[in-house]
Order: structure tokens, then sequence, then C-alpha cells
DNA sequence: AAATTTTTTGGAGTCAACCCAAATTTGTTT
DNA sequence: AAACAAATTTGGGTTGACTCCAAAAAATTT
């Protein structure tokens, strides 16, 4: 058939797997939430898990799960549910690496983990890739943040992660 | 006459002058941009200026002065200018402060003075006073920021300071 | 299969930020 | 001082992100 090579040219993009291109600022606050959220459950999740979470209308939510997916984030089944792409996984990889490693520094400096947890989730959504990338080499790529082996629940539950 | 009980009331608060009740999120960054273009400038600033700077039409700019002088943070005179009243000179000194704590503390992560200017410009209006003076304690109240006594012209023409 | 629940769609509102064009005021020139 | 030019404001309108409500459609439960 005719279009042939363009299989063979998504065979390769796939299996290379890198998205290097993108600047860690593509998603707003709210899109970036809904990323984090879904990541966090692992799997295929229900538009009404996420609506109670984030506390907007169904309605809301589907129109966001939409975008997203349209944005190459996730797949979406209509009325089945959704789950990440790969450059969505990679992508949510990132946010919550940036949330951890911006908290963690802001501890330094006198917040505790909740302060720093809430105000990290208020403007981490404007910190650039390159940035969390030269911090998080600074801070020598620390394994642990402020919330290493603790259980997200109650974090996922507030609208950000320990 | 009736209202005199008032006036006096004004007075005393006047007379105060403190305003401690901000949470430092209370203006977007945009609106953030044009208070400190003005503190800036010291003194009466037209609105063709403003315009210029930030590149916006100056009828936007007219209509963003108003608010901001309806939120008490400017006097303005119709077709004549605007300064800021004692409210919007402290919050505006909070506004380079925190711009200023913020942009030394990335640069104590790898990035440059400019990296760090950029990327603060783009969150610090997200950033509560709570935290910036919890970091400012903790690095000990530095009276040099990575910009200290350099000019801020350019600065000023780029959207942020140094 | 019928009833109930979940999800989506269609329609619409709010809010911040923006621009254009027209009116108004100020400043400048003759 | 009148006329013109420049700056400013006002009126009207757009866009994008986020939101909700009501109705339609699909899935699930009984």
């Amino acid at each position: 058939m005719a279009n042939n090579k363009y299989q063979f040219f998504v065979f390769i993009y796939m299996n290379e797997q890198n998205y290097p291109e993108f600047t860690g600022l593509e998603l707003s606050p709210r899109k970036a939430d809904y990323l984090k959220f879904i990541f966090e459950k692992k799997g295929t999740v229900k538009t009404t898990e996420i609506s109670s979470c984030l506390q907007v209308d169904p309605s809301t939510t589907s129109k966001t799960l939409t975008e997203l997916a349209t944005a190459g984030y996730l797949n979406h089944v209509l009325y089945r549910g959704v789950d990440l792409t790969e450059m969505g996984m990679e992508y949510a990889e990132f946010l919550v690496r940036r949330h951890r490693i911006l908290s963690l520094l802001f501890t330094h400096y006198g917040l505790s983990t909740e302060e720093a947890c809430a105000e990290v989730s208020r403007f981490e959504a404007f910190v650039s890739r390159d940035a969390v990338n030269k911090i998080c080499n600074s801070m020598g790529h620390p394994m642990v943040g402020v919330c290493g082996e603790i259980s997200h629940e109650k974090c996922i539950h507030e609208g950000h992660y320990h």
C-alpha cells in the first residue's frame, strides 16, 4: 500500500522513545495536575475519579482529557477512560521530578515539607526543564525528595505530591 | 458634619502605614510587571512609557492602570499619569525583593544571572510573601542580589530585574 | 430488558489580557 | 487663540483557559 513508508517512520520513532524537545512549559498548571494524577494512578483512569479528586464537574474533566489526548499525552477511549501515552508517561515523570526537586530545594530554606509542597504546587508549571535539570544536577541528583517513600494518597487528595 | 469620625479613622490608618495583610499573591504576573515598572521609574509615569516597555497597546495599559488604581496600588490622574500609593510602594518593594531573592537563590544552583532572572520572572508571582520571608531569613537577608548595583535599564527593557 | 450510573456533548459564563477605532484631553505651533 | 498633533481614555470586541449546567449517549447494574 501507499503508506508503508509512514508506518516505517512511525516504527523508528516509537522505538527510539525520546521526546527531548519539550521545554517543561507546555502544560498549564491545571493540565499538569490532570497528568500527574493520571500518572500517579497507573493504568486506566476514569473520568469520575479525576473529577472528584480535582473537584471539577465531570464535563470539565471530559473536555480537558480530550485536549490532553489531542496534544498526545493521553490515549482516550470514549466512555472507557484514559491512560498515558509514552510521551505522556515521560512528561509526567518530568512533572513529578520537577515537583520533588523544587520542594526539596525549598525545604532547605526554612519551609516545612507541607509548606514547600504547597508553595511549589502553585508555581512549578512555570519552571523550565532546563532550570530543573541544572538544579537537579547541582544538588547531585538526590534520590529521595521530601517525600521519597511516603504514601502519596494524602498528597493526591490535596492536589500535590510530597 | 456627619462624617467627622470617618475622617479621623482614615487619619489614624494612614499614619500607621502598615499593610501587613498581603500574601504576595494578590497580583497577577502581568499586573506585577506594571507595578514593578512604575516603581523602577520613580515618580509619575505616563501611559505611553509603560506601553512601549511592556509592549502592549496604550489602551490596554490605560485599563490596567485603572484596575491597579482601583485596587489601591496607584494614584491615577486621568490623562496625566500614575504614581504609587503608599501601599503600592510597599507592595512594589516586596515584588522587587521577591524577584531578587529568588533570582539569587537560583544562581546558587547552576543558573546564570540571566537564566535565573528569566526563570524567576515567569513564576515569581506565585511565590507567597511567607515563603519569600523564610527564604530571605534562611539566606541571612543578603543585601546584594545578583544585580545589586547594576543599572536596571536593560532589565526593565526585557521586562525583568537583574 | 429496564433502570441507574457514568461519560460526553452542546451551550454558555467568567476572567484576564489583549487590540482596534473613536472620542476626549493635553500640548504645540503658528 | 485657534488649529493641529500627540497622548490618553473609552467603547466595543476577541481570545484562551477554565468552569458549570442540562441533555444526550453509552456503559453498568439489577
